[in-house]
DNA sequence: AAGCCGGGGAT
DNA sequence: ATCCCAGGCTT
């Protein structure tokens, strides 16, 4: 039975590596409590790359933690929109209004965790990197890097996720001197440039001598396979006026919550030259693929929009729009109104 | 414990 | 095609 590498070896090896090869991201440069919030929400489940834009932007709009709890939530909404997961934007300004009305983000892992939108993950994080403390964190890189140095086998998202945990408040006792700002972003940055999923570079990783991975690094960590995401076919009716294109309203809750977008439903009974919309006219199809779901959506252009059939989704505001970057809208949206434009179904249509 | 929620880059 | 990314909330 071989034991797991020393853990204030590994804190030894890892903060300075870290303080050499971290790469310059703006929310390292000063991280307080508010842009370490901003970042982390905006990096969940979200690439450094994509998220860099947004975060200036946003940084630029609303410049304080309390400028950010007083924009309505419309403005956050359509600022967010094109990074996914819009229930982010409303848990961010959930955040940003319970922690302003305490003057301030508090500074332990405890208070944090009470305020709305903060998980365990973003919690440690702002603790830690924004406050100094010596509070552990989990991410899917950290994941990744813990079971590989110490060979773990469980699966980190099941029964393996407590001793993940364990392994890095280990880390952040035994690390002398402490830096566990510096201790849990270079395991995060291990992850996110030496360690990757698939080709690690073990040979310029500080832990390369005592990991136990070796050559099975790329087999782990062992997760459960998820199924393939469902399709469903989608009809989506794109109606152009004088004053824009005709969006409605999503419901708050759900998929694209509260964003903008062509009539769309799921199709069920066919025609939709059955439902008052004038002359039609088939644009084309586009795939739109999600975690959950693959998206075939049948884009229609058409006269008018006299109403909806009930089973489409309940829509409760409509607005002619001719800006699409002022409202909330989705990349599956642009796509649906770039289609019946006749631009294809090629992505990448968003600019600012 | 399991399901839900976007979009895109890398391989 | 497949994986997976600085996760959190709901049921």
């Amino acid at each position: 039975m071989s034991t797991v590498p020393d853990a204030s070896w590994l804190a030894e090896r890892l903060i300075p590596w870290y303080r050499e090869h971290a790469r310059d991201l703006p929310w390292r440069r000063d991280p307080t409590p508010y842009r370490v919030l901003l970042s982390e929400v905006m990096l969940q489940q979200t690439r450094v790359d994509t998220v860099l834009p947004y975060f200036e932007r946003f940084l630029a709009r609303w410049p304080t933690l309390e400028d950010l709890a007083a924009a309505p939530d419309e403005d956050v909404l359509a600022a967010w929109a094109g990074l996914g997961y819009y229930s982010r934007a409303r848990r961010l300004l959930a955040t940003a209004r319970a922690a302003s009305a305490l003057g301030g983000l508090p500074d332990t892992v405890e208070e944090l965790r009470a305020l709305p939108g903060i998980g365990p993950y973003t919690a440690g994080a702002i603790a830690s990197i924004a406050f100094g403390r010596a509070a552990p964190l989990v991410d899917g890189n950290v994941e990744r890097v813990i079971c590989r140095v110490d060979r773990r086998t469980e699966d980190p998202r099941k029964e393996g996720r407590a001793g993940v945990w364990a392994r890095v408040a280990a880390l952040h006792e035994a690390s002398e001197p402490a830096d566990p700002s510096a201790l849990n972003q270079g395991l995060m940055e291990l992850g996110a440039t030496l360690c990757t999923p698939r080709s690690p570079s073990c040979d310029r990783c500080p832990w390369t001598e005592c990991c136990l991975a070796g050559a099975e690094a790329e087999s782990l960590p062992r997760k459960e396979r998820k199924p393939p995401p469902r399709e469903v076919r989608l009809v989506s009716v794109v109606v152009r006026g004088p004053r824009g294109v005709l969006l409605v309203r999503r419901p708050t809750e759900g998929l694209f919550g509260g964003l903008w977008e062509p009539p769309c439903g799921v199709v069920s009974d066919g025609d939709v030259d059955a439902w008052g919309v004038g002359r039609t006219e088939r644009a084309g199809q586009l795939v739109h693929v999600l975690t959950h779901r693959r998206l075939v959506v049948d884009v229609v252009r058409a006269e008018r929009l006299d109403d909806l059939p009930d089973s489409w989704c309940a829509y409760e505001e409509r607005a002619w729009v001719e800006d699409l970057d002022a409202i909330a809208v989705s990349e599956l949206a642009r796509r649906i109104i770039a289609t019946a434009d006749g631009e294809g179904t090629r992505r990448g249509g968003r600019r600012r």
